[in-house]
DNA sequence: GGACCATGTCTAC
DNA sequence: TAGACCTGGTCCC
């Protein structure tokens, strides 16, 4: 279930294993059968992401595209590959290593103007260096909420609900506050703040927002580990206390998804 | 074994 | 805004 730092993580993991070598590729699931023959056997030259969009190249300006959506994983193993499973989008596979793809929204063969019509449709991401003028422009003009317009892949490319959910709360801001209603110096701030975040869930491979003043040891409270792996403020702590103010972390419904905040830390 | 939920996105109404 | 879609983990019976 990943967000933007999940993405290039995979796109730097496929580089490490496979890059500059020719693979086998199949479909043991069979749904992308006829995009795993035509790159079987090729070499992969690249592998990058923007935002969410994972883009592994091979030769003749030939991309497979996938986009992991909310159920897909990537999993690594080491060879001889064992029997894939029959879920098993695409796998990938040397003499050294295999990857299999499953449950992915997209898994796809595009060409180059098509990736080049994919990367148009995204906004600026902070994990490939981008600035966050272009953002700042649509954000503030806009009557949407900040909520909504970070989790808007046109504005923002790579942020997910936790990264929202966190930012917004590192800098004590209600997520309901329109877009135009955000000062420069506020969105700079942010901005600066996911490039920093998504960076150290690359690294991680995992996402860790709690200050290390704002540790239980710093704070001389007994150890937690949220059960998504991470360390964070307020994202699936619902009813818990916050652990700035104490005061009760709050869920809502925004655009289908849940948006986590403190009203007490982020009041509106 | 089944219901439900999830770090996502698209489409139809 | 509701529903669809792709999978797997957890919880409850």
């Amino acid at each position: 279930m990943p967000e933007g730092h999940t993405i290039h993580r995979l796109a730097a993991d496929h580089l490490s294993r496979f890059g500059g070598r020719a693979v086998r590729a199949t479909s043991p699931q069979g749904k992308f059968a006829d995009g795993a023959a035509l790159v079987d056997g090729q070499v992969m030259e690249t592998a990058e992401a923007h935002g969410k969009h994972l883009f592994l190249g091979f030769p003749g300006s030939t991309w497979i595209h996938i986009h992991l959506g909310l159920f897909g994983k990537l999993g690594f193993g080491t060879a001889p590959a064992p029997p894939p499973a029959e879920t098993v989008r695409l796998r990938l596979a040397d003499t050294e290593a295999y990857a299999d793809l499953r449950g992915p929204t997209t898994c796809a063969l595009l060409t180059d103007g098509d990736k080049r019509a994919i990367h148009a449709r995204l906004g600026p991401d902070p994990l490939r260096g981008d600035d966050g003028e272009r953002a700042w422009r649509r954000v503030s003009r806009s009557r949407s909420s900040v909520a909504a317009l970070l989790m808007d892949q046109k504005v923002v490319a790579g942020v997910g609900n936790v990264y929202r959910a966190e930012v917004l709360f590192r800098h004590g801001i209600d997520p309901y506050r329109a877009g135009r209603d955000l000062t420069r110096t506020e969105w700079d701030a942010i901005w600066a703040d996911l490039a920093t975040l998504m960076r150290e869930g690359v690294r991680n491979n995992r996402i860790d927002t709690v200050r290390p003043e704002h540790t239980p040891e710093a704070m001389g409270r007994p150890p937690r580990v949220d059960d998504h792996g991470g360390e964070v403020y307020v994202y699936r702590r619902t009813g818990m206390p916050c652990h700035i103010c104490g005061g009760e972390v709050r869920t809502a419904g925004l655009a289908a998804r849940n948006l986590f905040w403190c009203p007490g830390c982020q009041p509106g």
